[in-house]
This record gives structure tokens, C-alpha cells and sequence, in this order.
DNA sequence: TGCAACCATTGATCTAGAACAATTCAATTG
DNA sequence: CAATTGAATTGTTCTAGATCAATGGTTGCA
């Protein structure tokens, strides 16, 4: 099975669209995908894992959307992250072989299941791919701390704005518009996640859309003033 | 060098007593300690290293007591952990290959440097550290998003008693009582990690004083009724 | 040993965002 | 194509914690 072989039976999309093998020959990107590509696909509102479950697996999105949910014992939720296509999830159950969240899809979705332990024989294999996920790794407790930075000295515009800038960023580096934004979301998702209730971050939209930031309809959101909204931000 | 030796150099402590080298045997972690050990002090209110500093070397905390400090572009900071001995400094930089941070003693500490090259070098030949290096990794993963929980859905009594459950928890592991604490940190630094402002941690800390939940004088807190703390946290 | 500089406590007031509540809007579905 | 259901908007009121301010304690340094 060659490399053009591989990209035909994964519908044209091969296992080199995720950051993960950044780096690797194509030799070594066909072990990648030989030893761990088994793709399922979830439906929009199932669980990819629930907290509880045993960690056996990391998963790549190919396709789709998802959002990591933890559960307080006392009820309590919160929403950890929002993940697109090329993000890995599960990275937190390494720590402890359980997973810590619910991970639920927010839309059809496709995802490339990556046995851990095999995964972890073929980093002993290539010390590039094992670099690599240090730097995944790494990077995942970067994101946290930016969230920390924002739930703990951020007001509430200033946390939606850096919420949909980041959203727009990362849309644009998927091919899709870094303007139009699809929320796949509710307001309660987006309120989870910033430390806001749903009620606060439908107004901060709406005064966005007065302000002549953004056009809101529905979930449908076109960002009209790019610089006004990094402006907020850092101010 | 045996272990033995090894121990006498390092001044009675092992490189063992970090969580790290856990299920390596003696061999293996006295090439660890050949490799990495390089011992330094760093003094009170001295920065191990600094935001902008190129990364080079992690660091493992032999004694001391650190904080970690994010610097916003816009004056902004926030302190996003406190780390006690036995707890590695520097994760987060594997990213990009440069500290985001600031580490800062709060007290005469005495830290471990360990060239992250050589340490990867070292993951390579021995499956086990490696794989230990992946759980720390998601261990402070997972710490930081019991941070974003707080931050995200608890009220100020709520931190401030998560906070204090959390620290006596870790003096307790390190033969420290869990119930005498110093704090090592300001009121302003504790206020700045749980997302409040000092003069709202100090009433509360007179709170649970008159509560009979602690007694607390100035940076000496002595638990009183922990059961009572708990309570509060996941109420 | 006394002065500076910082740190902590406590009080009074103010405000951003929560809570409560009432419609409106959109998407399914029988 | 109603009718049901869940999501979103908008208004009003309330409160936890911020802000502003004054005072008291510690610690280290000259």
C-alpha cells in the first residue's frame, strides 16, 4: 500500500492532515496510519467517550466538531474546549487511564481511533513522532493556561471577543472563512466554557451586532470588524 | 558511582524522590541522574526563568517553593500555579521552545536542571520513563482544568477552600503536616491564581477564621476543621 | 532601634454580571 | 402545516465581589 493508495481509501484525506506526523517521511506516516487508522464515524449529540470510561485510545478528528464536558460530582458542568478537524482528544485521560470528560459531538462527525499503547511502541520507534506529541501535549496545557488567563482577569466582552477570535483563527487555518463563523453551539456551551451564563453572552452578541463588530443571526455570525474585536481584547 | 554515592552527593536526597523516575530501576535512574543532574539554588524572589527566555532544560523542584506567573502584552498578569518540591518546572515551554512564563522563588529553593534534549534522548532508550513523561504531561493537563473549573463555576469561598484543601493535600505527601501551613505567597499572588482580588481573599480567610474552620495568622494557617472545608467545595 | 516598604485587615460604596421572568424564534415531527 | 420543544433574546431586579480608602502589622535594612 502506497502513499496515493492510502489517501484514496481515507476519501482523499490522509492521516498527514493532522499536526501530529509533522515532520515524518512518508514511510513513516504509512506505519502511522497502518498501526493505528480505524475510523469511526459519530453522530451529532453522541458521545465519542463518556467520564468513567477507560482510556485505551486518542482520537483524531478528521471531520466535525466537538465539545469536552466535565462533571463536577455536585452537578456542576463545565465545558473544557470546543475541537475541530486535525485536534486530538483525550489527552487528559493519559494521566490517569480514565477518562476525565464526556466528549460529544456537536456534528457528524469522523474520527481516526489511535490505540494508545501502540501508539506509544512507535513513538519508541521514531523520536520525531515522539517529539511531536511532547509538543501536542505541551501545547494543550499552553491552551489551558490561556483559558485560565481569561476566566480569571477577563471581563465578559473581552472573553467573547478572544472566544471568537480564536474560533475564526482556527477556522481559517482549515480552509473555511475566518469571517463567517457557523457556532455549532449553543449559548449555553459558549457561557460553560467563559465562566458566563448563556443570558450574558446573547447580550454581548447582540451589543457586538449594535456596535457594528459582528452581523448575528442565530448562529450564523459574520465577523465585520476584525481589528475592533482584537482591540477589546487586549485592552 | 552507586546509588549509594549517589544519594551522599545529592545531599541525602535521590533523584527517586521525584514523581518521574517511578518504575525505572536503579540502573536506569542513575543514567538519569548522570545525564540530567545538575544541581542549582535559587534564592527568594529570584526567577529560575523568565517570559521570552529560550527553553532549554526543565526543572525539577529538589526543595523550594515556586510560582508561576503569566504576563499579559497589556500589564495583565496572572499566576498560574504554585509548585512545592518534587514537582517539575517548564512544561509548558516544550511548545515552542520558549518560556510564556515566569518562574519566581518564594523561598531559598534548590532546583534540578535537566537538559530537555538529553531527557528526550533518554525517553527513547527507556519506554518507561518515557511513558511516565507522557502521564506528567497529562497530569498538569488535568490539574489545570480543575483549575478552569473553578475559576469557571465557583464562588470566592468556594476557591479559596479548594485552594487550602489542595495545598495541605501536597505538604501532606511531602512528610509536611497537612494541617500547619505557611503560605509562601502573598494574598495577592492567591487572589491572582483564583481569579480574586486580595482584599476579597483576606476576608475570607477572617471568615472562615470566625467559622472555626481555620485559625489564621498572617501567612500561618492551621486547619481546623477540614471535613467542614470539604464540605464547602462541593456544596 | 527606628524608619521604610510592603503586606494585611477592615469598612463603605459601587457595579458587572447573575437570577428571575416573559416573549420570540427556529427546528422537528406527527 | 399546526403543534410541540428547545434555543435565543430582551427586560427588570438583585448580589457577590470589585473598588476605593483608611489603618494596622511585619520585616528587613541603615
Amino acid at each position: 500500500m502506497d502513499i496515493s493508495e492510502l489517501k484514496s481509501i481515507c476519501g482523499g484525506c490522509s492521516i498527514r492532515e493532522l499536526c501530529l506526523p509533522a515532520g515524518l517521511n512518508d514511510q513513516e506516516v504509512l506505519l502511522l496510519d497502518q498501526h493505528m487508522a480505524h475510523r469511526n464515524p459519530v453522530r451529532k449529540g453522541e458521545s465519542l467517550y463518556r467520564t468513567g470510561d477507560s482510556f485505551k485510545s486518542l482520537y483524531a478528528i478528521r471531520s466535525g466538531f466537538f465539545k469536552t464536558n466535565i462533571l463536577h460530582e455536585d452537578g456542576r458542568s463545565q465545558v473544557t474546549g470546543f475541537q475541530m478537524s486535525g485536534e486530538i482528544l483525550g489527552l487528559d485521560a493519559i494521566s490517569t487511564d480514565i477518562h476525565i470528560c464526556d466528549a460529544v459531538a456537536l456534528e457528524d462527525s469522523m474520527v481516526c481511533e489511535i490505540a494508545f499503547e501502540r501508539f506509544e511502541e512507535l513513538g519508541q520507534l521514531m523520536s520525531n513522532l515522539q517529539h511531536r506529541f511532547n509538543k501536542t501535549l505541551s501545547r494543550e496545557i499552553v491552551r489551558e493556561q490561556g483559558i485560565m488567563l481569561l476566566l480569571g482577569s477577563m471581563r465578559a466582552d473581552e472573553r467573547l471577543a478572544a472566544f471568537l477570535a480564536n474560533l475564526a483563527k482556527r477556522s481559517a487555518i482549515r480552509h473555511q472563512s475566518g469571517s463567517e463563523l457557523v457556532l455549532r453551539m449553543t449559548r449555553e456551551d459558549i457561557g460553560s466554557y467563559l465562566g458566563l451564563k448563556l443570558e450574558t453572552v446573547s447580550r454581548i452578541l447582540s451589543r457586538f451586532h449594535d456596535q457594528n463588530l459582528l452581523e448575528v443571526k442565530g448562529r450564523n455570525i459574520r465577523i465585520i470588524d476584525a481589528d475592533g474585536l482584537n482591540a477589546l481584547i487586549s485592552k
